[in-house]
RNA sequence: GGGCGCGUAGCUCAGUGGGAGAGCGCUCGCUUCACACGCGAGAGGUCGCAGGUUCGAAACCCGCCGCGCCCA
């Protein structure tokens, strides 16, 4: 029960105010409590007026809506929010918004299984449209407007829980700055940057082979792509020669020997030198292909010799490029073979009538299919060399699907990367890494790219493209000359709005308008983040580039200087398995756009994993959600845990941790309690020896904790404070109670000085890992909340006070108290040990203890004889000087303990 | 194949040139006036293996083994 609790209107969280220690303190419902007061005092509202110099602003991590989020979100944004919270008590303006990634594929894929239906962009809009109530067992066909709509629907509800989540687990979040990567703003956003980046020639379109997931059926980028080991065979097929002799190539894609377009052996392989410059005959099909030369092939892979088609692998389309092969495309967008026309031009045959035969055998199936029917072909016309050998490969995947990629030729929007290779190394090197290591792993990207990133896709949820092509007078469009939107008029939807200059009923027909049907790649939004949360500016007609970093030229929109308040951002919290998408987008958008990195600093987390070390998974089934984590230990036990985490590094998911987080969080509790309940009176310093070497130990902490944050070590400054905490309880408080509770306030009131000292930097050490315990301890005493209290600083704490210093007398040197400290400590161990030996009771009369030491220690001991006698109920302290540590317990039963 | 990280007590981890540590777990004890969601005490380790540098190595260097991730 809290104080107020049961006169206040239910759902009224009571009002704040200072000064009442409850009976029996909990943290049952804190969560709730102060939740409610952080919204109600807008603790976490960012100050628009704040000076760039004073504003710490964070690009958060916008999690995808597609679902839950799991423990590992609520680990990172932890760290993330740790850091937030220490800035804000720096008295940063801290700008921390968060945003909801609810564009793109896995949305898609939610709303299909969970309402059961399909997007079918042929089906005519349905404006009483409603969805039914349980999936149907055959998916149902809808519209594309029809399905945004769900889309809409379903993520906003996600949305709502995921905030929920958030504010469960105490996130410093202004939930008055939330974005989502659908919402208009994005749209606008999205579409001006990309049309900037048309108009200065660095998007642009073609027709190209590109990555290819024949089940959603839609290109992808290299990012997104991933390998996995799949199994399967090496064949080995033999050509024919014109001289009637043979030529041996291995594929693990026999299908696509119709597809056959060269073969390639390495420059300085012998054994086909005498090949090269002429030409081989594909089996079954009959087409002559010429036989050259490439570095790239590996001699010592099968016989040397390989075939290129169109398009096997990423290799392959190298070849094509570099060798200015012609094409010869057999699989469509579907991943099924397509009808080709053997014997007409570029499907050239000795013997078409037999090539069409056995493409008949394989036109229709699926790339499985067709290759099993093609070996038992190739087997049946001696052409397979011995049996297929099984092995183990590396194939490529897009990431979210469920067949390997295809590569197909199709029309795409690209923003070119390639080129600016050495100029984002360098972006990288600018940018402050941690863990430094991280930075490597971005450089491994950029070495890598080999094409410039496709960022359209044929799908429904996302952001279209603002553009439209005209239609000639035949009703063919002339993609080469496509119709930009105009700043003012974004976003757009050109699937409903119409282009400048034409009217609606022009739309599809000759001499009228078709709109770009694409939507943009998930990450071409998420990598404006920066520009999203602090509303970048349009940029009107001129491009920003030419205006220098970070000022475009264009009319601000609604939110006035906030970009440049905000932007460069200060700090980029992320995983590091989206170093090579989100974080490497963002850099390139930045440094295309502006001219700038987008950030300082990038914070990378690590991952949760099971306690198998595996990534925890749904198809493992060991996730554990975040909801039930909350509720069972608490949302500060569960940041403790998460806080322990380091930077960077994946740790191990641990409810014992969790455990130990709540103990410290009960600790604070009852500590703050026992502190502040009938507070000695206050002195103007602490005049105890004890009572001043504990307040210099504190300060010492606080130097340590402070820079630790500063250092983004979150983890280490709780490690810091919290061994100083268990060590305050242990042995301080015990060790002070005499004088606590002493009837002469000359006494008590050093006491009463260290408590409010040491308690107030205790909270706020502590209010950036557990900040509703710390919150309700705070309102105990202190006005206003602890998280808008100044971060501790070593001069509250009196301890390079020369003035004070001077004044008091008999407490020796700050040496010396820290060592009275360590013996008083030293000695009390022993004499508890005594008393556990003897299994007696820790307040168990103690009649005479000997302490042997040598005289400096003995010395020390002597600033808190009184301290240590009350704390041990020792009658009397012997000392008497020697080399070795040793300590004789006399108990008051008379039997000699030690 | 290249790169990055990791390997310390049963478990999770801290410790970067000079005493091998914490929490949990385990054993024993204590209803001590803030706290039994507690307190006290104790047991437990060849710091992955091998070599080198050093007066001195868990830490620095070299090699190997194992695990994980990224890239090809």
């Amino acid at each position: 029960m809290y104080p107020g609790e049961d006169t206040d209107a239910p759902g009224q969280p009571p009002e704040r105010r200072a000064g009442e220690v409850p009976e029996r303190p909990t943290l049952d419902g804190l969560e709730a409590k102060w939740g409610a007061a952080w919204e109600r005092e807008r603790t976490y509202a960012f100050d628009r007026t704040a000076p760039r110099e004073r504003v710490f602003s964070i690009d958060t991590p916008p999690p995808t809506v597609s679902g839950s989020l799991h423990v590992g979100h609520v680990f990172s944004y932890t760290h993330t929010d740790t850091i937030a919270r220490y800035r804000r008590m720096r008295g940063m303006d801290v700008f921390y918004p968060m945003g909801w990634d609810d564009n793109g594929l896995p949305t898609e894929r939610r709303v299909q299984n969970y309402y059961g239906v399909r997007c079918d962009p042929q089906v005519p809009f349905d404006p009483g449209f409603a969805a039914p109530t349980e999936p149907p067992e055959e998916p149902l066909s809808i519209s594309r407007q029809n399905f945004v709509a769900l889309c809409l629907t379903l993520t906003e509800s996600d949305e709502q829980a995921f905030e929920d989540l958030w504010r469960t687990l105490g996130l410093s979040v202004d939930w008055g700055m939330t974005y989502t990567t659908i919402g208009p703003e994005s749209q606008r956003i999205s579409q001006s940057s990309f049309l900037g980046l048309l108009r200065r020639g660095v998007a642009y379109q073609l027709e190209a082979p590109t990555l290819w997931d024949v089940d959603f059926q839609t290109a992808v980028a290299q990012a997104e792509l991933e390998d996995r080991e799949r199994p399967g065979a090496m064949h080995r097929v033999r050509f024919g020669r014109e001289d009637g002799g043979e030529a041996l190539i291995d594929t693990t894609r026999p299908e696509l020997i119709g597809a056959c377009v060269a073969l390639l052996a390495h420059p300085e392989d012998e054994r086909h030198a005498a090949l090269v410059g002429g030409e081989a005959i594909t089996p079954l099909f009959g087409t002559r292909v010429p036989v050259l030369t490439h570095p790239l092939v590996q001699s010592d892979k099968g016989t040397g010799l390989v075939m290129v088609c169109t398009f096997g692998d990423l290799t392959d389309v190298v070849w094509w490029r570099e060798l200015g092969l012609p094409v010869r495309p057999l699989l469509g967008a579907d991943g099924r073979l397509v009808p080709v026309p053997w014997g007409e031009p570029g499907w050239e045959s000795r013997n078409p009538d037999a090539a069409r035969a056995a493409y008949s055998e394989l036109e229709g199936r699926t790339v499985n299919q067709a290759r099993r029917r093609i070996v038992e072909l190739l087997a049946a016309s001696g052409e397979l060399v011995g049996e297929p050998q099984p092995i183990q490969h590396a194939v490529k995947f897009f990431e979210k699907g469920d067949r390997p990629v295809e590569i197909v030729t199709s029309r795409q929007w690209f923003i070119r990367t390639v080129e600016h290779q050495d100029a984002l190394i360098a972006r990288g090197r600018e940018l402050r890494w941690d863990p430094p290591y991280m930075r490597a792993r971005f450089e491994d990207w950029v070495h890598g790219l080999t094409g410039d990133w496709c960022i359209s896709r044929q799908r429904f949820f996302g952001v279209p493209f603002p553009v439209w092509y005209p239609l000639d007078e035949q009703g063919q469009i002339r993609h080469e000359d496509p119709i930009l939107a105009e700043e003012a008029q974004l976003p757009v939807d050109p699937s409903s709005d119409v282009p400048p200059g034409y009217e609606p009923d022009q739309r599809g027909t000759p001499g009228g308008f078709v709109a770009d049907p694409d939507v943009m790649d998930t990450w071409a939004t998420s990598s404006l983040t920066p520009q999203i949360v602090a509303r970048a500016p349009s940029a009107a007609s001129a491009n920003r580039k030419d205006h220098g970093a970070a000022r475009a030229g264009g009319q601000a929109v609604d939110d006035g200087d906030l970009f440049e308040r905000v932007f460069p951002m200060d700090m980029r919290p992320q995983a590091h398995d989206i170093i090579r998408t989100w974080l490497f987008t963002t850099v390139l958008r930045s440094h295309l756009d502006y001219d700038v990195l987008p950030w300082r600093e990038a914070a990378i987390s690590g991952w949760v994993l099971d306690p198998d070390r595996k990534k925890m998974s749904k198809s493992k089934g060991n996730v554990v959600t975040p909801i039930a984590l909350l509720e069972e230990h608490g949302a500060d036990a569960v940041r403790y845990w998460a806080a322990k985490g380091r930077p960077g590094a994946d740790t191990a998911f641990d409810a014992k941790q969790m455990k130990t987080g709540r103990r410290l969080a009960v600790k604070l509790l009852n500590a703050s309690k026992f502190a502040i309940a009938d507070l000695p009176p206050d002195a103007a310093a602490a005049s105890h020896p004890l009572d001043r070497a504990m307040l210099e130990r504190l300060a010492g902490v606080v130097t340590e904790a402070t820079a630790c944050f500063e250092d983004y070590d979150y983890a280490r400054a709780l490690q810091r404070s919290e061994d100083f905490f268990w060590w305050y309880c242990d042995y301080y408080l015990e060790l002070v109670k005499g004088r606590r509770y002493a009837a002469d306030p000359d006494i008590s009131a050093s006491v009463g000085h260290a408590l409010r000292r040491s308690l107030s930097v205790l909270q706020r050490l502590f209010a950036p890992f557990l900040p509703f315990v710390c919150e309700e301890v705070w309102s105990w005493w202190q006005e206003g909340s602890v998280h808008r209290a100044p971060w501790p600083q070593e001069a509250e704490l009196g301890g390079a006070d020369g003035a004070r210093e001077a004044a008091v007398n008999g407490s020796g040197t700050p040496a010396q108290r820290d060592l009275a400290l360590d013996v008083v400590g030293d000695v009390l161990r022993e004499v508890r040990k005594a008393k556990s030996n003897a299994k007696q009771p820790m307040r168990a009369p103690v009649e005479r203890v000997l302490v042997r030491d040598t005289q400096e220690r003995l010395d020390a001991l002597a600033l808190g004889a009184d301290d240590l006698r009350q704390a041990g109920s020792i009658e009397i302290v012997h000392t008497e000087p020697g080399d070795e540590f040793g300590v004789e317990v006399q108990l008051a039963d008379g039997n000699p303990a030690a």
